[in-house]
DNA sequence: CCCTCTATGTATGCGTCGTAAACATAAGGA
DNA sequence: TCCTTATGTTTACGACGCATACATAGAGGG
């Protein structure tokens, strides 16, 4: 069976959309992504796409998905190069910044509502894993703040995990749909307001 | 002349487009809104909107300049009927909370990617407007801010006004795009995050 | 009262899109 | 070898954004 991989006409088309896919996110937006677009940029007939993706949807769920790994391995990554609990969660917070700035069409597709909430019970599997993998980044922003104010009550903890994510992912969507200017020195820009929200003492 | 208004034949089909497509909008989104679709609303041609709007994006800019216009007056009662400067403040956030879960199609079109920026000089009079309603917007929170922390220099105020709009922001568009949870107590939810932002005085 | 001018709406057509249905072909086990 | 199944193609449909050409209605001057 070999699932899908090593596959039997184009190679990987799977993968090839998903690369095609990604570049045309790039380039010209989640609103302008075509289906079609994508199989020409494979070398592959309008149609083709069906065999692997639902429908246009699921593709940039696929797409989405892929963002959120990237996204959790660069907080995960901030985190550990970190020096303690403190500089940790300042370190996600600007992870989580410059990987916005980095990649704002992506991120925009990420947190964005081009993919739609399944209403009730049953997700398409794509959309499963994309709320397990965005819930998973959150997670490393819970473990952050329980590090680092582990004097807090467990609710109050989770409470100033969502202003620190809520503060973090603000200035990050203002930027990325350009209602402010882009920050020439986005560390020097965000440790501020940051600063704001920490206690001195971290 | 009487510019518009009374019109010839409709009577005014740029009011009837503008609630058609606001009404599509909180129906069906941004991205499956049609020109098309406003247009048999208003039981006119499909090419008659293009009478009055250039094309579909400069629909959707006026649309959201509507929307400014409410959300700006919406922040500005909220502002008036607080009663001293830090109540105003927590008012103001709180306002623009509950006007994003409100009209949550609407608020993504005013702050989303979907009305695009005019990349440097000029811009489609639709655009220039928006920026002017999404900039005064902004002034009333620094402004409140001001009044709120007389003390601090001009700058950290600019920057404690940029942390404000972001954490605001930020738990709007989590809310709105699905990320978390519709709060069922909003003022519960949003207080206790501004209050690890403001000084216990306010 | 008519006539013309211009603002407004209509008709038609083009290229693109998402996607359904029917068909073709290749890989690999029976 | 042959049949099954995964994969890709062809063709077709309806909707969309928008360009172009045309029709009409109301106002203002003679």
């Amino acid at each position: 069976m070999s699932t899908s991989r090593g596959g039997y006409h184009h190679g990987d088309l799977r993968a090839a959309l998903l690369s095609a896919g990604l570049d045309l996110l790039r380039e010209v937006g989640p609103a302008d992504l075509s289906l079609r677009a994508a199989a020409r940029r494979a070398g592959v007939s309008a149609m083709a796409p069906y065999r692997h993706f639902a429908d246009k949807e699921t593709l940039l769920a696929a797409l989405a998905g892929e963002g959120f790994m990237r996204f959790g391995a660069a907080l995960a990554s901030a985190t550990a190069r970190a020096g303690g609990p403190g500089a940790a969660l300042r370190a996600q917070g600007l992870a989580y910044v410059r990987f916005a700035l980095a990649e704002p069409a992506l991120f925009r597709l990420m947190f964005g509502p081009v993919i739609r909430h399944a209403p009730e019970g049953q997700e398409t599997e794509g959309q499963g894993a994309l709320r397990a993998a965005g819930e998973s980044a959150f997670e490393q922003l819970r473990n952050a703040v329980a590090a680092a104010a582990p004097g807090r009550g467990p609710e109050s903890s989770e409470v100033f995990a969502m202003a620190c994510w809520s503060m973090v992912h603000g200035y990050a969507c203002l930027v990325v749909d350009g209602k402010i200017s882009w920050p020439e020195d986005l560390e020097g820009a965000l440790e501020p307001m940051l600063r704001f929200l920490l206690p001195p003492a971290l």
